[in-house]
DNA sequence: TGCGATTTAATCGTGTGCGATTTATTTACC
DNA sequence: GGTAAATAAATCGCACACGATTAAATCGCA
């Protein structure tokens, strides 16, 4: 029992690991098709729920920062998905703003969210919870960090 | 309820990728002190399981290509935590063997487990039964792929 | 036996993540 | 008003992940 418990935290961080990693295999051939990666996927689901957000205000949506941020969002407006812009009132920010194609991509893309629920099951109330308690995990793991 | 269901994989990728993320940040610091990364400790966790493992059944284990592989074992071996050897019996393969050094580190790294369990929370039931519905959602997505 | 198919690692290029530092701007306080 | 502290983004270096390709060794089958 000692043991177990010396082990179930390797299994639980390993099947988190693993997963997300399946999860991202399985996006990307879908997401490539529209010149996406997963993150950028990310980022653009951040910007339709609301669109003009600071680059900190993004980085706390998706728990990243500048140094991640950045150069995403760089080859992002390469790939005239959005544009940044300082903010006039301040000008130690920067603006992300999507493009109309960054806006557009939002209903091109609405079949991906399809093929991979289909892919993680069948029982979407199973799939509510679990993904409930992945959040409180994540909460919790933050709060300790 | 179509909106939910649209919004549904989304947030459940997001769960994984953050929790994932959240896990690996609060690994970071302990691991350093061991000079691991996390993909290097769960090679090692791999390793202590059952030594002498060819590189695929490394990637069969972590569900990784060589591709990624091969740096990340270049990389331990330079830090003296394993050997790689080609396979006398057939030189296509490459084994890979713990060091004394790399064998130890499974005491010094013991009370990480710990650590991580108690920011991961209390209820060790619950725990176990996440960690097993996230496996079962990463069959799912691997069979999928 | 010989040669094409298969298997196994390695290599290469691109895109994250992140610790550490730097630069530019604003705020706070004297 | 001037300057130190704080804030926001950017930069840099390193280590994954992975698609695509390559190189070497073995297998299989005529």
């Amino acid at each position: 029992m000692l043991d177990r418990a010396l082990h179930l935290d390797e299994l639980l961080c390993f099947a988190l690991y693993s997963a997300n990693n399946a999860m991202a295999r399985l996006y990307r051939p879908l997401l490539a098709r529209h010149g996406l990666t997963y993150p950028q996927y990310l980022v653009l689901v951040a910007l339709w729920q609301r669109d003009g957000q600071k680059v900190n205000d993004l980085g706390a949506a998706l728990n990243l920062e500048s140094n991640t941020l950045t150069p995403l969002l760089k080859r992002m407006e390469a790939a005239e998905l959005l544009q940044r812009r300082r903010n006039p009132e301040d000008e130690r920010s920067v603006i992300v703003s999507l493009t109309d194609r960054g806006g557009a991509l939002q209903q091109e893309a609405a079949g991906i969210s399809r093929c991979i629920l289909e892919a993680s099951g069948e029982d979407m109330a199973e799939l509510i919870a679990l993904r409930d308690r992945i959040q409180t995990l994540a909460t919790r793991l933050k709060a300790s960090g």
